[in-house]
DNA sequence: AGCACGCCGACT
DNA sequence: GTCGGCGTGCTC
């Protein structure tokens, strides 16, 4: 007999604890189970197993408690590698989440444990000769030595009619059965043509391949081949039989990075990433896990890829906000990154134009290896940026969205055949509806938000909630029926370009165009075969993205990233500034840039548009230092979570306090009022802490967590965010 | 999480 | 009298 100690699927800290079952088998630590759990049938995960020579009764009568049965065994062996359980403990631990939180963050849908999961192993049907037969006539004979030539191919596959087939089927001549495929996800296979480093990049792959195990910081402005030098490690580490892991931000710059890597090793690649289906996902992983491949490029959840004997882990743009995940578990894909390398002995290449402070502040340090690539490839020379004051132009009566020397270029652009990048800011230009008359502004009924305007379903949706209504006829305050929406989309803006630029023909890139499969790959495809010669979108577009002929990008306005309440408004201006710059004058031509402000002599702004990324690092580093924030200190957010306002503000008061006498040398802030301060009907306050050495604070929040979540303590949950990136 | 049980208010 | 609101407690 023995018992299973089993984690049930549901990701709450109120279950974070195994319960055990019976089983007269041996089960293998890491597999998936049915059980029954109250009155519920659910999957649970083993995740211990002992030994008993007592019986059921005897355990029972120790227990007090009746125990149940394992009612089925899912799978065969276990989920993850003793690598990837022990590094689910960890991530456990230090980002204080449910443990089955964790495992289910490291697993494709298929393999998660939880009920609510679909897709299975795809099946097609196939065909088999059996050998030593003649067949009747000649057709037939024929279609038996083309099996012959294709053995094991697939039923739809063959040139012969089905009814030919089946034929042969009846007579025994050949059999059909089914056969388990993988979905393809990227068809395409290009021939790849060997390139040549420069002494630069030459450089960075010597020294990075001289100190295997090291954390490298990558730095290279936009354009220096920073790719080139990832094909090259890449290749040298699968060359010597040992596996790749390149990470990716979320969107845009997948489908590129992913079809370089495709060119260059074949069906040796696996892609990770959140466009393809679920089963594409499943077999994409399932091939990782039986080492059929050796790279895997992935966003932020494929560094939990199941690659073996890892050498190399690649982040590119290392200080992209995708990198951290924004639910349970709240982890920091470079920090579990650098995990998985020491325990694999591997190198990582954290790799940007614009690194982010607290990785610049370690290479400064010492802490990780500093590569330098300043210089475009082919000497071509980075973009002229010009910066237009905003305060200028309202001075001389232009109120319009376009700078006279905005629209100048866009105008000689057009004129020139050439393309054009636009960026729209798109924080602050979410519509909202307000009445002319009274000036109410229709919000939502349980978020402390405004409805926004989705004017193609005529609706009024709210952002945080399942909240929505048709878009009233009247105003639900004063019965005016002046309602207006306010705040330019970017289809306002798309139609306002369209009306103003002589030849102009937009293509609009968000996220309500690129929704579809493949939508952002269909849109860049007609960008690149000019079927439009402005290509307009928001923060999406300034990654990654390579297109000769654009000579020209504007911004319409840099602002609004700037103003936002956040220590990191002025890194994220900067790096948005200095990414979607590098977008213009990739070709032959020289490129062009404008970036419309109201702050033209912020340090942001100026050092985007001289390409200086070192005067603004050390600008920022000092105010960084004097406000104490990272990488001057760690941080962690509280978020105080109540369905009742009454008691909120005292038990986030509760909180501070507990944490000032239970933690050595921190700063605790707040609590205040989260941004949005009731969401889904529940009020929201934030403390933040400000420490040094995690061991200082940890034990405190440990306990704290458990107390609110675990005890369940008059309905107050807590929610700890380490590293945090956003403050909603 | 998801379900049952139990204790109070407003209906045929 | 009983239907149903949601607050509380439990699941091996």
């Amino acid at each position: 007999m023995y018992i299973v100690k089993v984690l049930v699927e549901h990701p709450v800290h109120s279950l974070d604890t195994t319960f055990d079952y019976l089983s007269h088998k041996k089960l293998m630590v890491g597999i998936r189970v049915w059980i029954r759990f109250g009155y519920q049938k659910i999957i649970g995960y083993v995740e211990a197993i002992e030994e008993t020579s007592l019986s059921q009764e005897e355990l029972e009568k120790k227990a007090g408690f009746q125990y149940q049965y394992i009612l089925k065994v899912i799978d065969e062996e276990p989920l993850l590698n003793e690598e990837l359980q022990n590094l689910a403990h960890q991530l456990s631990k230090m980002t204080l989440s449910p443990r089955i939180s964790c495992l289910q963050a490291m697993l494709p849908t298929q393999l998660k444990p939880g009920t609510h999961q679909a897709v299975g192993i795809k099946k097609q049907l196939a065909v088999q000769v059996i050998p030593h037969h003649q067949a009747k006539t000649t057709k037939q004979q024929e279609c038996l030595e083309y099996l012959d030539q294709h053995p094991d191919i697939l039923l739809k596959d063959i040139p012969y009619s089905r009814g030919l087939l089946n034929n042969l089927e009846k007579q025994g001549l050949i059999q059909i059965y089914e056969k388990e495929v993988y979905r393809q996800p990227f068809s395409l296979q290009h021939e790849y043509q060997p390139v040549q480093l420069t002494d630069d990049q030459k450089k960075v792959v010597d020294g990075i391949l001289a100190h295997q195990g090291r954390v490298a910081l990558l730095h290279g402005v936009t354009g220096s081949g920073k790719t080139e030098v990832y094909l090259t490690l890449a290749a040298h580490y699968i060359h010597h039989n040992q596996s790749v892991m390149m990470l990716v931000p979320e969107i845009s710059l997948t489908p590129m990075m992913v079809e370089v890597f495709r060119q260059r090793f074949g069906n040796q690649v696996a892609i990770l990433h959140s466009r393809l289906s679920q089963g594409e996902k499943y077999d994409e992983y399932r091939r990782i896990k039986r080492q059929e491949v050796k790279v895997v490029v992935g966003a932020r959840s494929a560094v939990f890829a199941p690659l073996e004997n890892i050498g190399l882990i690649i982040l590119d743009e290392e200080h992209d906000a995708s990198y951290k995940q924004e639910s349970k578990p709240r982890y920091l894909t470079s920090q579990i990154a650098k995990m998985r390398g020491k325990t694999h002995h591997a190198s990582v290449v954290l790799g940007s134009a614009t690194p982010s402070l607290e990785s610049y502040a370690r290479a400064m340090k010492g802490v990780y290896d500093l590569y330098e690539l300043p210089h475009r490839i082919n000497q071509k020379p980075l973009p002229k940026v010009e910066i237009v004051d905003m305060i200028q132009e309202t001075r001389h009566r232009n109120y319009s969205l376009f700078s006279r020397q905005m629209r100048k270029s866009i105008q000689t652009t057009l004129d020139k055949g050439e393309q054009i990048i636009l960026l729209l800011n798109k924080r602050g230009y979410a519509t909202y509806v307000q009445c002319q008359d009274c000036g109410e502004v229709l919000k939502c009924p349980h978020c402390d938000v405004t409805l926004t305007d989705h004017r193609s379903e005529h609706k009024l949706k709210c952002h945080y909630c399942e909240y929505m209504i048709d878009y009233p006829r009247v105003c639900p305050h004063c019965g005016s029926t002046h309602l207006k929406s306010i705040g330019y989309g970017t289809q306002k803006i798309e139609e306002e370009i369209e009306k103003t630029f002589v030849g102009a023909k937009v293509i609009r890139y968000d996220v309500d165009t690129t929704r579809q499969k493949n939508g952002h790959l269909k849109l860049l495809e007609k960008f690149r075969k000019k079927e439009g010669n402005i290509l307009l979108g928001t923060q999406m577009i300034a990654k990654g993205l390579d297109f000769e002929d654009v000579t020209f990008v504007g911004v319409l306005n840099a602002d609004l990233s700037l103003n936002i309440p956040d220590f990191r408004a002025s890194e994220r201006t900067f790096q948005l500034l200095c990414q979607v710059s590098g977008r213009s004058g990739r070709g032959h031509k020289q490129g062009h840039v404008i970036i419309q402000t109201y702050n033209p002599d912020h340090y942001a702004i100026t050092c985007a548009a001289h390409h200086d990324y070192k005067t603004f690092f050390y600008q920022e580093m000092k105010y960084r230092q004097k406000a104490k924030y990272p990488p001057y200190c760690h941080m962690v957010s509280i978020l105080i979570q109540s369905p009742h306002e009454n008691l909120i503000h005292q038990v986030a008061l509760d909180v501070k306090n507990y944490l000032l006498s239970h933690s050595q040398q921190t700063i605790v802030l707040g609590p205040a009022k989260s941004t949005i301060y009731k969401m889904q009907d529940i009020y929201r306050e934030r403390i933040l802490v400000k420490f040094l050495h995690s061991q200082d604070i940890y034990d405190a929040l440990n306990v704290m967590n458990d107390y609110y979540n675990k005890q369940q303590k008059g309905k107050v949950r807590v929610v700890c965010d380490f590293n945090p990136y956003s403050q909603i």
